[in-house]
DNA sequence: TTAGGGTTAG
């Protein structure tokens, strides 16, 4: 019997199957008794991972023992067999079996994943009145983090504070329930109590606290809970580095997160991905785009989360072939169907003016969800679809989704970029009617500006009224639709007003100036122009880049310091003459300095984007590819008219993003219909 | 012979 007994502890520890079975076999010959050596061949069976077997030895076992059930039990939990641990656990209380401590330790994570609260309350309750919940340190911890993720964090801090002997595990379990929530500032205190109590942080206590103190900005407490890091030898744990890059990123201090990643010795891919989010989050985009490439040179596999961030990254800088190559990537891993990634790749299509592209992904989806229609209608927002967005919010209305707050911004905006008034106006009054949803400045700014556009000028000043403490931008957008139709008394009376609001916002006066520009009024140009000089604010420069071969070209209104300026003006020129052939007629409304006629025109002939187009057309000469340029501010008026002839003239493609929204330019006719 | 908590995305 001692034999068997050593025989089968050898197996379980070497995890040695075969000579398990044998042994198995072995005493079934010798017609020793089956439940004499049971519970150590089901424990043998559970650590060679052979949970089946075990299983069935369980069920023809007599007289099971409570260790043997409680082993049955953890490792169908720990195989994420929750709905077989919690049938055993059923079993074994129907057989008269009381649960032990090592039982509810296991036994709350199955009803936590099955998601069955009532349950697990059943179990809590009998935990208690077993004196488990109080005494012992594991019971209340498993306790603690099914209230946790039942999203039940007064009950979990209730269990929490009845617990006598407090230790590192329970009160990291509750600081991880605080920060998955969002109480970041609870679980902070959480940590300053259990130090209080001389509780010692391990990595896994670090690794949430740092998350909370950048969740926080919590600059200060980040840098000391980095001081422990290094103090408590934990600079090495990879979880801790991924949280101290993600703290200082959260904190804006970027530095500070590639400092800590050039440090590393070993990156997991959740670092690498952190890392790669941190940037994207921080603005560095092309930094986190070679950051990415660096991490396949590394052979290090991303996943969703890595994909989605970089693909926002690309679309942020409109780099549509660099976006198409990580599609690829996406699709060869078998991340697409993954709702993140197709979100992520919906909204770079929309954001590089492909909306073709973002409906064919769209299109390819097996489940729709809030986000992806979000995207979907947000890429043809930018791009001037709106019907198409209109008749996707009905789809999604009668899927039973219910729109959220930044569904509304974008079907606001799609009516916004198409002159839908009517419709913008009827969707505004049901945001309002729908409680469920709360109006935020950025509708209101949406509905400003249709309203504006729409010479609906007193109505969109009445909107100003209503929200609470309106900002520059706000009355910036109404100013900017006065400036369209030349409205320049009523851009004064409404920078009056705006003045008590926001008296030194650079922007209003700038665009101020720029209306009497425009309206010809020098005198009031001069004067705007040394109130500007007084507040000290600098106009940021007209600029355009285009994209030619993975190498960004940049151009600035007037500049001519391309290494290549004298082709471009030689294409300038070409083009200007050709299409004055066709009709177009250089408008000096929007030139925005007093000169005289003849200079005034050169001067247009110089803005940022015909430079661009002139390059791009130059550089592109005998592909038939479309052109995609990008400009930092709205596009003017005497260079949309002249992108159109020269879309009719070289029959190419253009495509124009703003700051605002995309220009389709296609024999002539743009896509926004001369509204924007 | 049996047990607990962590880091990344829209």
């Amino acid at each position: 019997m001692n034999l068997y007994t050593s025989l089968i502890a050898q197996c379980a520890h070497k995890k040695s199957l075969t000579t398990l079975k044998a042994v198995h076999t072995h005493i079934l010959k010798s017609g020793s008794l089956f439940s004499d050596f049971g519970h150590k061949l089901i424990d043998g069976y559970i650590k060679c991972g052979i949970i089946a077997e075990a299983r069935k030895l369980f069920d023809e076992l007599p007289n099971r023992h409570i260790v043997t059930w409680n082993s049955m039990i953890s490792s169908h939990v720990s195989r994420g067999k929750t709905k077989e641990a919690i049938e055993l656990y059923n079993n074994m209380l129907f057989e008269g079996v009381l649960p032990d401590a090592y039982t509810f330790s296991a036994i709350f994570k199955a009803f936590a994943e099955v998601g069955v609260l009532s349950h697990g309350q059943k179990a809590h309750a009998l935990a208690l009145v077993l004196g488990f919940e109080v005494s012992d340190g594991f019971v209340a911890t498993a306790i603690v983090d099914m209230y946790a993720k039942f999203d039940r964090m007064r009950d979990a801090r209730l269990v929490f504070d009845r617990v006598l002997d407090k230790d590192v595990v329970l009160c990291t379990a509750l600081i991880v329930g605080y920060n998955q929530h969002g109480f970041d500032g609870e679980a902070l205190e959480v940590f300053e109590e259990m130090v209080d109590r001389r509780i010692k942080p391990n990595e896994y206590t670090l690794a949430s606290v740092l998350v909370s103190c950048g969740n926080l900005g919590d600059l200060i407490n980040g840098k000391s809970i980095h001081g422990l890091v290094v103090k408590s030898g934990l600079e090495s744990v990879v979880a801790s580095q991924t949280s101290l890059l993600t703290m200082y990123s959260k904190c804006s201090k970027v530095e500070d997160s590639i400092k800590v990643f050039n440090q590393l010795a070993y990156a997991s891919h959740v670092t690498w991905t952190s890392f790669i989010v941190g940037l994207v989050q921080n603005g560095r985009e092309e930094v986190a785009v070679s950051v990415f490439r660096e991490m396949i040179r590394c052979s290090i596999i991303p996943n969703h989360f890595t994909l989605s961030s970089i693909l926002h990254a690309c679309s942020s800088l409109a780099m549509l072939e660099v976006g198409e190559q990580i599609h690829a990537v996406t699709m060869k891993l078998g991340v697409d169907g993954n709702k993140y990634a197709d979100a992520a790749l919906i909204h770079l299509y929309g954001k590089c003016g492909t909306v073709e592209k973002a409906r064919s992904v769209f299109d390819s989806l097996n489940e729709l969800d809030l986000v992806s229609i979000n995207s979907m209608i947000y890429a043809y927002a930018q791009n001037g679809f709106g019907h198409e967005a209109l008749q996707l919010f009905e789809r999604m209305k009668n899927l039973g989704l219910a729109p959220n707050a930044v569904t509304f911004i974008s079907i606001l905006l799609a009516c916004n970029n198409a002159g839908l008034v009517e419709e913008g106006c009827q969707i505004f009054s049901f945001i309002r009617d729908n409680h469920n949803v709360e109006l935020t400045r950025d509708h209101f700014t949406c509905m400003i500006d249709l309203l504006g556009r729409a010479r609906r000028f007193e109505e969109a000043a009445m909107l100003i009224e209503e929200v609470k403490n309106p900002d520059a931008i706000l009355w910036r957008t109404l100013l900017n639709a006065c400036k369209i139709h030349g409205e320049v008394e009523m851009a004064e009376k409404f920078m009056r007003k705006m003045l008590d609001h926001a008296p030194e916002d650079g922007g209003t006066h700038i665009l101020l100036t720029n209306i009497y520009a425009s309206a010809g009024k020098w005198d009031s140009v001069i004067e705007m122009k040394s109130a500007i000089r007084d507040l000290r604010l600098k106009k940021s420069p007209a600029m355009s880049w285009v994209d030619i071969d993975r190498e960004v070209h940049t151009f600035m209104a007037g500049d001519l310091s391309h290494p290549r300026a004298h082709e471009i003006l030689k294409m300038l020129h070409e083009l200007v003459e050709k299409v004055k052939n066709l009709g177009y007629n250089p408008d000096t409304k929007f030139v925005l300095q007093d000169l005289e006629e003849e200079k005034k025109i050169s001067s247009l002939y110089y803005h940022s984007e015909k430079l661009a187009i002139a390059f791009a057309l130059w550089k592109t000469c005998g592909r038939n590819t479309t052109i995609r340029i990008f400009k930092n501010l709205r596009v003017c008026g005497d260079c949309h008219s002249w992108i159109k002839f020269v879309s009719l003239l070289t029959g190419r493609d253009i495509v124009a993003r703003d700051a605002k929204r995309f220009h389709h330019f296609k024999g002539g006719i743009c896509s926004c219909k001369d509204y924007w």
